[in-house]
DNA sequence: CCAGGGATCCCCT
DNA sequence: GGGGATCCCTGGC
């Protein structure tokens, strides 16, 4: 994943990431139909949702599906490639380990907000990419983090990571 | 290392 | 009016 934001390149690799259906899915923001905050998860397939928690925090999730079947993917670590030093400067910590390995920990490195909800994920300010250098063969498993509330949607295992980098959330690298 | 709690505000009921 | 797809700091062991 790239962005460009403040005019200054940044990196990552995405080592970790939560799957969210849609109205069937007790966890999703879509759950309870569309709402103005919600209204991108609704819309085409490779833009950005970002959203706004917790009174302090931003979380970027990719749209996955078409209209009307509002499913997304939400982007819960990073490891950091290149553009740190710009990474730094957006988001202070003292052990570069700490700088995205958690969903509102990146979007502060990586300077996404709210001005990106919505944004296409193949454009200037933000681009996504496969990556060819990760193999499929260390992806663990477990259910998604912090939605307990979620009944039996809490216990999918819909949160993938890749098990050895050290680049995923913190106490979470079980699974 | 782990558990607990406070911060802080937008959106939905 | 209430709670949240989180983070950080503190205190205890």
């Amino acid at each position: 994943m790239r962005t460009a934001a403040a005019e200054e390149l940044k990196i990552g690799r995405i080592v970790e990431v939560e799957a969210y259906f849609g109205e069937s899915d007790a966890a999703a923001h879509a759950f309870a139909g569309k709402t103005a905050r919600n209204a991108v998860l609704f819309g085409p397939p490779g833009h950005a949702y970002v959203y706004f928690v917790y009174g302090m925090h931003h979380c970027l999730n990719v749209v996955t599906q078409g209209k009307d079947q509002p499913e997304a993917v939400l982007i819960r670590a990073l490891e950091p490639l290149e553009g740190i030093a710009a990474m730094r400067r957006f988001r202070r910590c003292s052990r570069e380990r700490d700088l995205s390995n958690g969903p509102a920990k990146l979007c502060q490195a990586l300077r996404i907000g709210r001005s990106l909800n919505g944004a296409d994920l193949s454009g200037r300010e933000i681009f996504i990419e496969s990556d060819l250098e990760t193999g499929d063969g260390d992806i663990g498993e477990s259910p998604r983090i912090g939605v307990d509330y979620a009944g039996e949607a809490a216990a999918w295992p819909l949160r993938l990571f890749l098990k050895k980098n050290l680049y995923v959330s913190r106490g979470f690298r079980g699974g």
